[in-house]
DNA sequence: CATATAAATATACACTGTTTATTTAATAAT
DNA sequence: ATTATTAAATAAACAGTGTATATTTATATG
């Protein structure tokens, strides 16, 4: 076997084609099953080769995760599309819908991201904390706006203590931001990673329920 | 080398030994790391001796999560102990901290229970379900003495639909736990796996304050 | 046409979980 | 006391992994 193929029958874009074949591997096997040999085999050249492009299994990984939180961000982006501006409850009810959505869709992402399926990985929080954030900024945008038409019920009798690095966004907003994230979180991660008890029957109709009275909770 | 060492030599108690040096490596070296040649080594046997014990890798990890679900239980249950019976929401309260507590002292646990850092293991929900059940139950069983108390604030403007398999538990009493598990479980989980932004300063006050806004919003 | 570069391969190393056959210490039976 | 049995470990090997190094060759450049 000649040491490199004809350009005929070189594989073109070979970066985004690994990347491509890794989503499908990880779709198939799990994230945990993700292997730089097995990418290699089905795109039919030998493992090192990968090494052109990214430097090891877990740059890899890292662009893994970027791409996932992109995918994540566009639905939350689509989710808003069809609401009204003055909507609040319906904009925070589309957010936390698309949300539990896209994690029932790609429940492998979702793990890749939030949980911890690949061994030894350290995700390199420079890069993907950003990512992350675009997720995020949408929901603290819409309370926000909640907050600026004065729908936002205070939560809290005890006064909210310093806990933010604010800059311009209210503390009340990015508490009603990451406590609603964190709630919802619970809620996606523990159905995804069926850790739920078994006397709840239907996990998407206890979400529907408890969105709603978050909603009601949180918006006035 | 000899095939078996002597007696004088041999490991008493080599079943719990394993998991010992398991539990010491993973939290030396996190969940992903666990490697049963490296207890071996560490044990100063040969790795095939430990499937004398354990069947294979996945049974070992499945002992180490039923060991850490005990453990968990244990401090839930501890956290009561300096409680009043009719002081409900500060055994809810007690609950809560305990919680992030025992995540805080053992995060190689948690990600263990509750995250996937163990390439290619799935958990025998019918031996892992029992084990985490306990926990919860604890949880349960506040909220049903703070309900019969009628303590329990009736939660969302909407009627709760029919999701339950209850068995003499009230639905209002599993909702209510289940949420709160889910908010909990997402806030200690984020902190866990550093998915905070960086926005946040101080994840404990954030959690005490959320802790407390939220026994506010259940409790009467 | 000669040279330099880029992109792949081949090979090898140190790991991993797991299977098989083998060896030996301890125990039970005659 | 000798023999047979059983239990608990080892040794060796297999297939798999990520990764480093050296090598080869197709392509682009002077």
């Amino acid at each position: 076997m000649s040491p490199r193929p004809h350009r005929e029958r070189q594989i073109p874009n070979l970066h985004e084609r690994i990347l491509h074949t890794a989503w499908q591997q990880i779709a198939a096997e799990g994230a945990a099953a993700l292997s730089l040999r097995a990418i290699a085999r089905q795109l039919g050249i030998t493992a090192p080769a990968i090494y052109r492009y990214y430097p090891d299994r877990d740059a890899l990984v890292t662009a893994l995760i970027v791409d996932a939180f992109t995918s994540f961000a566009a639905w939350q982006a689509a989710a808003l599309e069809g609401t009204t501006p003055h909507d609040h409850a319906g904009r925070l009810c589309a957010l936390g819908l698309a949300y539990r959505a896209w994690a029932v869709a790609h429940p492998e992402r979702y793990q890749l991201i939030f949980g911890t399926p690949i061994a030894g990985y350290h995700a390199p929080l420079e890069i993907t904390m950003p990512a992350a954030q675009r997720g995020l900024s949408l929901l603290i945008q819409v309370l926000a706006q909640a907050h600026a038409a004065g729908k936002l019920r205070p939560l809290s009798p005890v006064p909210l203590p310093a806990v933010f690095d604010a800059e311009g966004v209210d503390p009340q907003v990015l508490f009603a931001a990451l406590t609603l994230w964190c709630y919802v979180h619970g809620m996606v991660s523990n159905e995804i990673g069926r850790q739920y008890p078994p006397v709840l029957r239907d996990a998407e109709v206890f979400y529907r329920h408890a969105l709603q009275t978050l909603t009601a909770q949180y918006l006035l």
